[in-house]
DNA sequence: ATGCCTGGTGTTATCGATAACATTCCCGGT
DNA sequence: ACCGGGAATGTTATCGATAACACCAGGCAT
């Protein structure tokens, strides 16, 4: 930096200001600044401005160790995101989102002086350890608890779930059984209440809740259960991992779809549409939640007190062949 | 730290001395200091470290943008394993492979002041970007060239393709027909080889290559086409999502798997053995690989010479039932 | 003409750690 | 008793940036 300074014949501090955007510098010294700090090929110590701002350009995001389709997707969409506005992502991974994991996750971000947070919290213990986070942190939530108080994004579940059960009502089907996620997921909640209230909307019976992990092999599971009772005709279910698993599940015990029985999932994995039948299911823009969350984040970390502190997400419903009507 | 060494009756450089393991500190009074450290809750500031040492403990990762499988779960299995020995992990990924977009994501972590650099770098294009890379920059690669000069982590894709060959012969098929990935992939490279080798080795005929990118869309295409072809009764799928696709097409042209026709896959995704029918298929050992990326750059940081340049992970065949005898 | 404000710039202090060198103390050898 | 040497500790400089303040010129109101 002194010798851009050099280079230029100012100081380094108007060099400081050239790079900061500082409006009293004339536009001339400003180009001549420019013009040594290419000739250098000059860049600036991250390290060095992080230890007097006390901010770094690095975002942290907490995230659950997991290779399931939504976190996965959103960390990368999140990435894109933060690097097209100038920032890296440090991520954080945490093998269960209970208190102490989360704390320690979020203490290793402050080590690093991060310049803000977000958390993929989407269980309630994870709104619980908000509490480790510092009040003055930029943090945002994704897929959180509205009533947290802080910035959430999320995907409305409950209308995904209302969009999917009415597909299978529209058919014709009396009613629709539902193999959720683990209930302690904020996911898992919205779909249910979308899938209940839709049914009591419509006057149907509410079936009795399955509720699984969100892996192939619990929906196999889910499955086997289900395909043993002739009166379901039609499951709507909370991940299309899980509704593979009771594909093959119904495939085994004969029951065709959607045929004997209409599917349909969450998520809209690349592999949905190659299942036997292509899945119809909801899909859920992960890079815009993403965008969205940058967005509050990039918010709070200028404090424009007057950005939303809750965005919703709508999802799409997409129709291939595993809904069909009763027979 | 100032607060530190008052509490605990020493100066800084005490303070800083017992944070960094010097040997010449008395055990009393590296207990003291400890103890001052817990008292007030301590915690060093990486910024002024990195600042003063050139190093931050940051470890960069250079990913493609995907949500595959594979990248995803290296790049969680890394994640943990840097956490455990103390660093964090700023990922930086990239829409395309290409020198540019590689040089600037280098950039973009040489900014941070990373201590090392992990390069998932799975084409050859990322193996010529290598040279974008400082020389005196830590620097794995995972599933790069082993030509390249730098060290390098990859998974056995010969041996795991044999191994599927292998199977599929065993069980009596005339030849093995073969859908592989990108053909400027490593890895694709590598299972070609495996096929190929087996194949010529048990004096088998070679047919012609089909190569896809690693979707199921592609692998459902391939699939139209093997399936018209009553001479095909083996495929070797290059990942399991190709093999998700192609037993699709066969489904929908009546061709039973395993008794028309026998499909091994590769990758092993939770998802596979719920497949109708599951899926044979080959495990890679992604946590493996990462730990022994991180053993790697470790070395690398502390200058131990006595580190190999290459490690090799073996896969393993994981037997379900999509294979059997051909009839 | 005087004084005040403000746009443009330079000077110095500061962030929180480590590096390099200085100092003290104690021990053992001659 | 003296001196050399190493272990334990303290002092000061340093990394590379920004913050806070000081300064200087010129324009404008009085």
């Amino acid at each position: 930096m002194t010798d851009v300074a050099r280079l230029a014949g100012v100081s380094h501090q108007t060099v400081s200001r050239v790079l900061n955007d500082h409006p009293n510098v004339k536009e001339q010294t400003r180009m001549r600044v420019r013009a040594a700090i290419a000739e250098l090929n000059y860049r600036p110590n991250r390290a060095a401005r992080a230890l007097v701002t006390g901010r770094s350009q690095l975002i942290g995001v907490v995230a659950r160790n997991s290779t399931l389709y939504g976190p996965a997707s959103m960390l990368t969409e999140f990435e894109q995101a933060a690097a097209d506005a100038g920032f890296a992502v440090s991520v954080g991974s945490v093998r269960e989102l209970d208190r102490s994991s989360i704390a320690s996750v979020v203490d290793r971000h402050l080590d690093q002086r991060v310049a803000g947070l977000v958390v993929i919290a989407n269980t309630a213990s994870a709104t619980e350890a908000l509490a480790e986070i510092p009040g003055d942190m930029p943090v945002v939530f994704i897929d959180g608890d509205p009533a947290s108080g802080r910035p959430v994004v999320t995907v409305d579940q409950v209308a995904g779930a209302r969009a999917a059960t009415r597909h299978l009502l529209d058919f014709g089907h009396k009613t629709v059984w539902h193999v959720s996620g683990p209930t302690d997921w904020f996911d898992s909640a919205g779909r249910i209440q979308g899938w209940r209230q839709t049914l009591e909307e419509a006057g149907a019976e509410v079936p009795p809740l399955l509720s699984a992990d969100w892996s192939a092999a619990e929906g196999y599971r889910a499955g086997q259960m289900l395909a043993r009772m002739p009166e379901v005709t039609a499951i709507f279910c909370a991940n299309d991992h899980l509704a593979l698993g009771i594909l093959r599940a119904l495939h085994e015990r004969g029951r065709r779809v959607p045929h004997d029985v209409s599917v349909v999932g969450f998520d809209d994995v690349p592999e949905a549409a190659y299942f036997i039948p292509p899945l119809t299911t909801v899909r859920q823009a992960f890079g815009d939640v993403a965008r969205a969350a940058l967005t509050l984040l990039l918010g709070q970390m200028r404090d424009e007190p007057d950005s939303p502190d809750h965005i919703v997400v709508p999802p799409q419903l997409v129709v291939r062949q595993s809904v069909g009507r009763p027979s």
